[in-house]
DNA sequence: CGCGTTTGACCCGCGC
DNA sequence: GCGCGGGTCAAACGCG
């Protein structure tokens, strides 16, 4: 016989006397089920591996054995056959020359010689692996079938996602020149007309961000407000100096008009009128969301590629500050920057800022959607408070309702900045994940059958984004939904929970695309078009002060 | 040789 | 005005 065939049931070799049969399921669903079932492997006696003792007698010299989950043995090992001067075999595991348990010293065996022949044995062992090879050739078609479902989830998405946004930027527009226009009024009529517009209706989504740290930029785009009130035909202009400016500060830099939310900071300040979407577009750009996670491995894929262009020192903190810049496409503005906590060094905080410019991968959706959302309605206009302070409180329960201590707000830091903490575990439950790896929290997809916990973060973000009447209150120009709401007529979300869920029945599908579809409910600011914000990525920061050898890449 | 990282220098904002 | 700290640049360097 050329080939021969050997089946083992659990770890039992006993290839001697017995055609031994197999292929590897651990490669399928047993590898999510910690590798337990059949384990089966090729044999070649044409390559050595397998030699003939007696024309019924088999011996595996050699073989790719897939074995349990058993300490000190990996999954995949070699076996290595050896049969001393008495015909008794046993078998060592090459790479650790281990013995492995064999069937003369288990009398368990699955695979004891239960009498049958050779030939019977051989024949149902046949029987056994078209048994499996049916089984596998389904599970690969309904991984086919489950892929195809995603890009097709991932797909609409995008048309979905791009024909929001330009409703919100229609939307937009057509309030801004309301808004314009009634300015006009404002600085037309005397002043005692003012208080009937009411203040209320003007923009204030960019007045006090940050707890009140009104910068010298939300100042001029008040100013500028009322300037181009008198001059709609300025807005064109402006946007080219602004171009212009944001490109001269340091040549060869950001060549790409994408680019130019990242223009230097300076640059905006240089340019003294501002439209207001161009003064949006840089509050939006400062706006930062964090991510705190435990993590001890040095990196963290997010599915997004990043390049690290410096490092920093930053006071306080023995570790450095690494800085890292989008590179999935010329010209992204995103950047992030990671550094570990000065108190535990296990915390790896992420800090992203900007908005991609370019379609994000199933991977990078959820983490760029939920970060996009938080830093939506961190921005969101529509929520001041009545003082025109945004209620910390308010939004981090409205971001995370279901455990309010894991998003704050930093009312110090120059630029608004939401951290989402997730070294604290509200449910021990939902943060299930090996100590030593550090896994994004939120799904990768399907495209690699990562097991996903059914109540990891993803979901608890997803429950947070999804909550609709949370949402709905993010709509109210209330200090906080749970005190003071008011009544006016609010927008209606686009989505709502059920539908979603409904679509997104599978465990893995809905928190995959939990975060990413509840940035269209939360992140529905025009300036946070496409494929939302940040993401998070993969993080080498090693705890050296020098050498930070940090890389990223996506996944 | 190309690409990514490292690292010192530079720019800018801010506080004193 | 000066110094400090954060952020960025870009040449040098290393690696595959």
């Amino acid at each position: 016989m050329d080939k021969g065939w050997g089946l083992t049931l659990e770890k039992s070799d006993h290839f001697v006397n017995k055609p031994v049969f197999g292929f590897n399921l651990n490669s399928g669903l047993d590898h999510l089920n910690n590798n337990k079932g059949l384990s089966m492997f090729p044999v070649n006696s044409k390559g050595g591996e397998e030699q003939q003792a007696s024309p019924h007698e088999r011996r595996v010299v050699r073989g790719e054995v897939d074995f349990f989950s058993e300490k000190n043995r990996p999954f995949n090992a070699l076996v290595k056959k050896e049969i001393n001067s008495h015909g008794e075999a046993r078998d060592l595991d090459v790479n650790t020359g281990l013995q492995l348990v064999t069937a003369n010293t288990r009398s368990d065996q699955s695979t004891v010689d239960d009498g049958m022949s050779s030939d019977a044995e051989d024949k149902r062992a046949k029987n056994e692996l078209a048994q499996l090879q049916v089984e596998l050739e389904r599970i690969n078609n309904e991984n086919q079938r489950l892929r195809g479902m995603l890009t097709q989830v991932s797909n609409n998405y995008t048309t979905l996602h791009m024909h929001l946004v330009t409703l919100m930027q229609q939307q937009q527009q057509n309030s801004r020149t309301e808004n314009t226009q009634q300015q006009e009024i404002v600085d037309i009529k005397s002043e005692e007309k003012k208080h009937e517009n009411g203040g209320s209706m003007v923009p204030r989504q960019f007045l006090d961000l940050g707890s009140g740290v009104a910068t010298e930029e939300q100042s001029n785009s008040i100013s500028e407000e009322r300037t181009i009130s008198g001059s709609h035909n300025n807005n064109n202009n402006n946007n080219n100096n602004k171009l212009e400016l944001s490109g001269n500060k340091r040549t060869g830099r950001d060549e790409s008009p994408e680019s130019e939310g990242w223009a230097p900071n300076k640059a905006l300040k240089m340019n003294p009128p501002k439209p207001v979407e161009q003064s949006s577009e840089a509050t939006m750009r400062k706006a930062r969301v964090s991510v705190r996670a435990r993590s001890e491995a040095p990196m963290i894929s997010d599915g997004c590629q990043w390049r690290k262009y410096g490092q920093k020192m930053a006071k306080g903190n023995p570790c450095p500050r690494a800085y890292y810049r989008c590179t999935m496409a010329v010209g992204c503005p995103v950047r992030k920057q990671v550094q570990r906590c000065a108190e535990d060094q296990a915390i790896l905080t992420t800090t992203y800022e900007g908005t991609h410019n370019h379609p994000l991968p199933p991977a990078a959706m959820a983490m760029a959607s939920t970060t996009s959302a938080a830093a939506s309605m961190l921005l969101s206009g529509s929520m001041p408070s009545a003082d025109g302070l945004m209620n910390p409180n308010f939004l981090a329960r409205t971001i995370l309702p279901c455990s309010p201590n894991m998003a704050t707000i930093s009312a110090s830091a120059p630029f608004p900045t939401i951290t989402l903490d997730l070294t604290q575990s509200p449910n021990p439950l939902q943060f299930q994940r090996p100590p030593a790896q550090f896994q994004v929290p939120f799904p990768v997809g399907l495209q690699n059958f990562a097991p996903v916990q059914p109540n990891s973060v993803p979901q608890v973000f997803g429950q947070a984004l999804f909550n609709q009447s949370k949402f709905s209150g993010l709509q109210m120009s209330s200090q906080d939904i749970n005190e003071s709401p008011q009544s006016q007529p609010q927008p209606q979300p686009l989505y709502n929970a059920d539908t979603v869920s409904a679509i997104t029945s599978d465990p893995n599908f809905a928190s995959a695309l939990a975060a990413a579809i509840s940035s269209i409910i939360g992140g529905s600011h025009p300036n946070n078009s496409s494929s939302g914000s940040p993401n998070n990525a993969n993080v080498n920061t090693s705890n050296s002060n020098k050498s930070g050898n940090s890389s990223f890449q996506g996944s």
